[in-house]
DNA sequence: AGATGTGAAGTAATTCACAGCC
DNA sequence: GGCTGTGAATTACTTCACATCT
C-alpha cells in the first residue's frame, strides 16, 4: 500500500494530465508535470519511480504510460459504487460536482429522511429513504459512503453502514467517527480547513 | 510558525474541549484528550509542550488554560473576516454550516454573478455582485476568501483578490491556483478525497 | 501509582546530487 | 546539455521511555 501523500499527488497528476496537458503533446518532463501539479521535479520522479514508470532523458515520460500506471493504482477494476447520505445543500452540491468526473467513481444512491426528497431523482441520482439503507447498499454493491448529513445522526448511521460492510467513508460531518480499523475514513471538516487557512494567512505562511 | 499537523490537531483539540468535554470537569488528562481527538497521549503532550501549557501529574491539564493557549495560536485578536465567492449549492451549504462555529471567523460577505442571488441576505450573509468585489473586500477588511464557484472563473477572480490584498484562500474549486507565495491556499478538491478514500478502501488500509 | 515533560530514537517524507543516457 | 533514476542526506514528524512530580 502506497503512502497517503503519494496517493494524493497521483490523483493530482492525473487531473493535470487529463485536463490541462495539451492532448497533442505525447510526452511530458518531470519538471513540466511538477509545475502544473505544484510539486518538485524530484518529487515527481520519485513518485513515478514507485509506479515503475520509466521515462527517457530526451523525451520525458509518455503521458499515456503515466495515465495507465496511475489508473492501475487508483482505479478499482470493478469501479466503485458510492452512496451519499444526506441530500441537503451540501449533498446536492456534491451530486452536482460529480457526474463529469472520474467515471470509475459513481454515486449510485442517495439517502435522506426528508419525505419531500425521497423517491425523486436528483442530479441523476435516486434518493431513497434511510430505512432502505441496508438493502440498497447491498443490492447496488456500494463500498463507499459520503456523509453529508447532520453530525448528530452520523455515528448511528455509520454503525449501520459498517454492519452492512462498507469499506470507506468520506465524512463531511463534524462528528469524529468510531469505526473498525479496516474501514477507511477521510475526515473533511470544513471549519478545520478554514481555521488552518486563517492561521497560515495571518502568520504569512508559505504556500501549500 | 507551527507545523501544519500541529495546527490541525489544535483545531481538533479545541473542538473536543468545547463540544464534547463535560463543562464541569475542569481538568483533562492527555490520554483523555487523545481518546476524544483520535491521537496518542504522547502526541497531545508534545503539542501542549510546544504551546508551553503545563499540566500537573495529579490533575492533568486545566481545560481553561488549554483553550486559552489554543486560541492564542489559532485566533487573530481582530478576528477574521471571510468572503464567500459563489452562492450555489456548495456556497449555501458552507454558509449554513457556519454561523454556530468559531466566532473568530465570520463570513461577512458573499459574491455571485447570478442577478437573482445578488442583494439578498442568505443565511445572514449579504450577497453582492462580483463587480463590487474589490470595494467590499477593502471596506470590510476581508483577509480570507472561500472559493465555491465554477473552476473556470477561479484564477481570474483569484488575481483580483490577490491584488486587493487577500491573505488566504480556501479553494473548493478543481482549479489549481497561481498565487504569490505570501498567500496561503488550502485546496479542498472533493474528488481527490474521494479517490483517496476509494484507494484506501479497496486496499483495506488502516484508519486515518 | 499514575501522571507530566522531554531528550533520544525511530519512522516517514522530501530533497539533494550525481552517474548514466540520449 | 539537459534529462532520468536513484542512493544518500536531510528534514519533518511521531513515538518511546524514563526521570520527575504530586
Amino acid at each position: 500500500m502506497l503512502p497517503k501523500p503519494v496517493i494524493t499527488r497521483l490523483s493530482r497528476f492525473r487531473r493535470v494530465l487529463t485536463r490541462q496537458w495539451p492532448r497533442e503533446r505525447e510526452y511530458i518532463f518531470s519538471h513540466e508535470l511538477a509545475a502544473f501539479a505544484k510539486a518538485t521535479a524530484a518529487q515527481v520522479r520519485r513518485d513515478l519511480m514507485t509506479l515503475n514508470v520509466v521515462g527517457s532523458p530526451s523525451k520525458g515520460y509518455r503521458v499515456r504510460d503515466l495515465l495507465d500506471a496511475i489508473s492501475a493504482i487508483l482505479d478499482n477494476p470493478q469501479g466503485h459504487q458510492l452512496a451519499l447520505i444526506g441530500v441537503g445543500n451540501l449533498g446536492r452540491a456534491l451530486l452536482a460536482h460529480f457526474p463529469n468526473r472520474n467515471p470509475n467513481l459513481k454515486v449510485v444512491a442517495a439517502f435522506d429522511v426528508e419525505p419531500t426528497r425521497i423517491n425523486r431523482v436528483t442530479h441523476g441520482c435516486p434518493v431513497h429513504s434511510l430505512d432502505e439503507l441496508e438493502t440498497v447498499i447491498r443490492d447496488k454493491n456500494i463500498q463507499i459512503a459520503i456523509l453529508a448529513m447532520p453530525a448528530t445522526a452520523a455515528q448511528e448511521i455509520v454503525n449501520r453502514l459498517v454492519r452492512t460492510g462498507i469499506r470507506g467513508l468520506v465524512n463531511y460531518t463534524l462528528a469524529r467517527l468510531d469505526v473498525p480499523h479496516e474501514v477507511h475514513v477521510e475526515n473533511l471538516d470544513m471549519t478545520a480547513y478554514i481555521e488552518r487557512a486563517a492561521y497560515f494567512a495571518t502568520n504569512s505562511g508559505r504556500n501549500q
